[in-house]
RNA sequence: GGUCCCGUGGUGAAGUCAGGAGUUCACGCCGCCCUGUCAAGGCGGAGGUCGCGAGUUCAAAUCUCGUCGGGACCGCCA
C-alpha cells in the first residue's frame, strides 16, 4: 500500500514523504535516528547558502532543522524534512524549546507546497484584529493558542461523553428541523419546499424531545447538542452553541447534581489536570443577598451587607427606604478619584438606583457628601458593620431589596472582578430558583418553562398566594455557575397532570394554547410519564473558562461576529431567486 | 432598538484632544552580505485612497455630519 501511495504521488511530480515523527516529540532519546518530520516553516535564521536554521512546526511543536545547502523555504511553506537527529553542540541548547537539546542535520528538505506570506504574524506577541483573524481563520487555527483551545475543547467533549456513558446515559440524537414554538428565544427558521409557506424551526434546545425520551423509557438520555437562538450576540453568546443536554428518570435534584458534577469534574480534570472537589450549593435567595446575582462570582469577597436596621430612626431622606445595603472596597479610598466615583454613580443610576452613597474611610472616620445628614451612630455603625478600615471605600444603596441587591451586585463586579484566568475554578450550584420572576397585573410570570416542578414545600402556596407572594414560591430549578458565568440550568419536571393543569391555569395558558404550544408533550404525558429531571450546560462557556478565555469565539473554530456574519464565508448572503421561487418566498424590499 | 470604544503600508502601534507636505517606531516583505542561529545579524529597498462619503477650512488622518465594518455592554437570551 505504502509503495503504491508513493508511486501515485511521484507520478504527479510530488515527492511524498511519510512522516516518522512529530516535531514536538523529538528529544535526546532520538539521537542517531534518521527521521522525517512534516509541517510548516516557522521561523528561519538564514546565514548563507552554507548554513540556515529552519524551525519546522506541526501541531505538537517545533524542531530545529539545520540546512547546509541553498533551499528557498519561506514562512509557512509546507515541507517534509528527512535527516539525522543529533545532539546540539555545547552551548547551543535552547532551554525554551521542548526539542531544544537536539536538531535535525544532514537534511533533505522537500517543499510540498509554497505559501504566500501569512496575513498576520503567526506568533502571539501582539493581538491581531479579530476580523482579520476570522477572515483567514484557517491560518489563525495554526497558531498555538487556537490549537490549544480547540484541542482542549475536544478533551472536554470526550471527557463528558466518557462520564455520561459510565453513568449509564444513552446518547440519543434529536432532530434539527422541528416545529416552531413561540416560547422563549427567537427561532431560526427554515422554509419547507414541500409545503410552501410552512416553516421548520431549528431547536433552541432539545428540551421537549428529551422529555419525550423519558416517556419513551430511555431512562437516562444525553446528547452533546447544537442549540440555535436568533438573539443578539455577546462575548459569551453565539447563534449556535453546544450543550451537554441530559435527562434522567426516577431522579431527584441531588441525583442530577451528582451526574452533572461528575461530567464537569471530568472535563475540568481533562483540561487542567486538577479535579474540582465537591461542588457547593447555595440557594438563589442567599446568592442574591450576599452577591446580588444569581450567578455569583465567589472568587473574591466584597459581599453585600444588609444594614437596614442602622437607619431605622434616620433623619436622612436618602436612607428612609425598605432596604439599605453596602459593600466595602478595600483600599478604594485612595484608588478611586472623583471622576471614577462619578462614573460609578452614573452606572448605578443606569442599573436602576436612585443614586450611589459613597464614603472614604479615614482614620478620623467616614468622609462623604452624605455624612452631614447622618447621625454619629449611623456613621460609626456603617463603618463597624462593613468592617471598614482606613483607606477603604464604602458604597451604600438605599432602595427596595431587589434594586439594592442588583445594583450592588453589579458594582461589586465592576470594582473587584478578577481576570478570567485567576482564582481557580469555583463551580457552584444555585438552588431553589423562584418559580415566577414577576407579577404583572396580578398574574405571575414564569421564570423558566412551564414544566418546572414547584418546590415540594411551596406547592400549597400555589393556591393561596396573592400579589408579590407569588415571588416567594420556589421551584426545583437550579443553575450551575462557574466564576460568575452561568454554565447551565435544569429542573425537576412536572409529570403529574393535575399539577401541570394548575400551573397552566396560573399562567393563564388556556387549553387551546396548551395544545398549540406543547400538544405533543402533553399528549405523551397521558401515556405514563415517569418522574424525571435534567440539566444542560454550555460547552463553549465551560471550555472558554477552563482555558482562560473571556470570549467563547476563542474556543469555536468558525464563529460569527457580533453582527452575526462570518468574514470567512461571507454568510449570511442573498440566495438565488429560483431558490426563493421554489420555496414560495418573496423578499420584501427594505424600507429605508 | 439603545449607549460606549476602535478603524493609519501585510501586522501591531504612535500621530487625532490643540488642522499645516503620508511623518514615526517595532515586526513582516523583497534584494545583497554572512558557516551556529533560535524573535539571528549587517546593509539597502519596496509597500498608503489614514474604512467610505459629504461638509467646514487657504489647508483635514486630525474638526462636524452621515455611512460601513469590528468590539464591549443594555434591551433581548422561557
Amino acid at each position: 500500500m505504502a509503495n503504491s501511495r508513493r508511486g501515485s504521488a511521484a507520478d504527479k511530480g510530488i515527492l511524498m514523504s511519510i512522516r516518522t515523527h512529530y516535531c514536538g516529540e523529538l528529544s535526546a532519546e532520538h539521537v542517531g535516528q534518521t527521521v522525517t518530520v512534516a509541517g510548516w516553516v516557522d521561523t528561519r535564521r538564514v546565514h548563507s547558502e552554507h548554513l540556515a536554521f529552519v524551525d519546522v512546526r506541526d501541531h505538537t511543536g517545533v524542531v530545529q532543522v539545520v540546512v547546509d545547502q541553498k533551499v528557498d523555504v519561506r514562512s509557512e511553506y509546507v515541507v517534509a524534512v528527512t535527516g539525522l537527529v543529533r545532539a546540539r553542540p555545547d552551548g547551543m541548547i535552547n532551554a525554551e524549546l521542548a526539542s531544544g537539546e537536539i536538531e535535525i542535520a544532514d537534511t533533505n528538505v522537500q517543499i510540498l507546497n509554497e505559501a504566500e506570506p501569512p496575513p498576520f504574524p503567526m506568533h502571539d506577541r501582539n493581538e491581531v484584529d479579530e476580523n482579520i483573524r476570522l477572515r483567514h481563520r484557517y491560518v489563525d487555527l495554526r497558531r498555538s493558542k487556537m490549537q490549544r483551545n480547540l484541542r482542549a475543547r475536544a478533551k472536554v467533549n470526550s471527557a463528558i461523553r466518557g462520564a455520561m456513558e459510565r453513568q449509564g446515559f444513552c446518547e440519543i440524537e434529536t432532530p434539527m428541523l422541528i416545529a416552531s414554538t413561540p416560547e422563549g428565544a427567537r427561532d431560526f427558521v427554515v422554509p419547507s419546499r414541500l409545503n410552501p409557506g410552512d416553516f421548520y424551526a431549528l431547536p433552541q434546545s432539545p428540551q421537549l424531545f428529551k422529555q419525550l425520551t423519558m416517556v419513551g423509557g430511555m431512562d437516562r438520555y444525553y446528547q452533546i447538542a447544537r442549540c440555535l437562538r436568533d438573539e443578539d450576540l455577546r462575548a459569551d453568546r453565539q447563534f449556535e452553541f453546544m450543550q451537554l443536554d441530559a435527562e434522567a428518570s426516577f431522579v431527584d435534584q441531588e441525583d442530577v447534581f451528582e451526574f452533572i458534577s461528575e461530567a464537569v469534574a471530568d472535563a475540568t480534570e481533562a483540561v487542567t489536570g486538577e479535579r474540582p472537589t465537591d461542588i457547593p450549593t447555595m440557594t438563589w435567595h442567599e446568592a442574591q443577598e450576599r452577591f446580588g446575582s444569581d450567578k455569583p462570582d465567589t472568587r473574591f469577597g466584597m459581599e453585600l451587607n444588609d444594614i437596614t436596621d442602622l437607619f431605622a430612626e434616620t433623619e436622612s431622606n436618602v436612607f428612609k427606604t425598605p432596604v439599605v445595603k453596602g459593600i466595602r472596597m478595600p483600599g478604594g479610598a485612595d484608588s478611586l478619584g472623583r471622576n471614577a466615583i462619578d462614573d460609578l454613580t452614573d452606572k448605578a443610576k443606569r442599573w436602576g438606583a436612585k443614586g450611589l452613597a459613597w464614603f472614604r474611610v479615614r482614620d478620623e472616620g467616614l468622609e462623604g457628601a452624605l455624612t452631614k445628614f447622618m447621625s454619629e451612630a449611623e456613621i460609626s455603625g456603617v463603618q463597624e458593620r462593613l468592617e471598614a478600615e482606613s483607606g477603604d471605600m464604602v458604597f451604600l444603596i438605599a432602595d427596595d431589596r431587589r434594586v439594592a441587591n442588583k445594583v450592588l451586585g453589579l458594582l461589586r463586579l465592576e470594582l473587584g472582578k478578577p481576570p478570567v484566568n485567576e482564582g481557580g475554578f469555583n463551580f457552584l450550584w444555585i438552588t431553589d430558583f423562584p418559580l415566577f420572576e414577576a407579577v404583572v397585573d396580578g398574574n405571575p410570570i414564569p421564570a423558566h418553562h412551564p414544566f418546572t416542578m414547584p418546590h415540594a414545600d411551596d406547592i400549597e402556596m400555589l393556591t393561596t398566594a396573592t400579589g408579590d407572594e407569588w415571588l416567594d414560591i420556589r421551584s426545583q430549578a437550579y443553575d450551575l455557575t462557574l466564576n460568575g458565568w452561568e454554565l447551565g440550568s435544569g429542573s425537576i419536571r412536572i409529570f403529574q397532570r393535575d399539577v401541570q393543569a394548575q400551573i397552566f391555569e396560573l399562567l393563564g395558558i388556556g387549553p387551546d394554547e396548551q395544545q398549540a404550544k406543547f400538544g405533543f408533550l402533553l399528549d405523551a404525558f397521558r401515556f405514563g410519564a415517569p418522574p424525571h429531571g435534567g440539566f444542560a450546560f454550555g460547552i463553549d462557556r465551560l471550555t472558554a473558562l477552563l482555558v482562560g478565555e473571556e470570549n467563547i469565539r476563542e474556543v469555536i473554530a468558525f464563529p460569527k461576529t457580533q453582527s452575526g456574519s462570518d468574514p470567512l464565508t461571507n454568510a449570511p448572503s442573498p440566495i438565488d431567486p429560483s431558490q426563493l421561487d421554489e420555496l414560495g418566498l418573496r423578499v420584501v424590499p427594505r424600507a429605508d
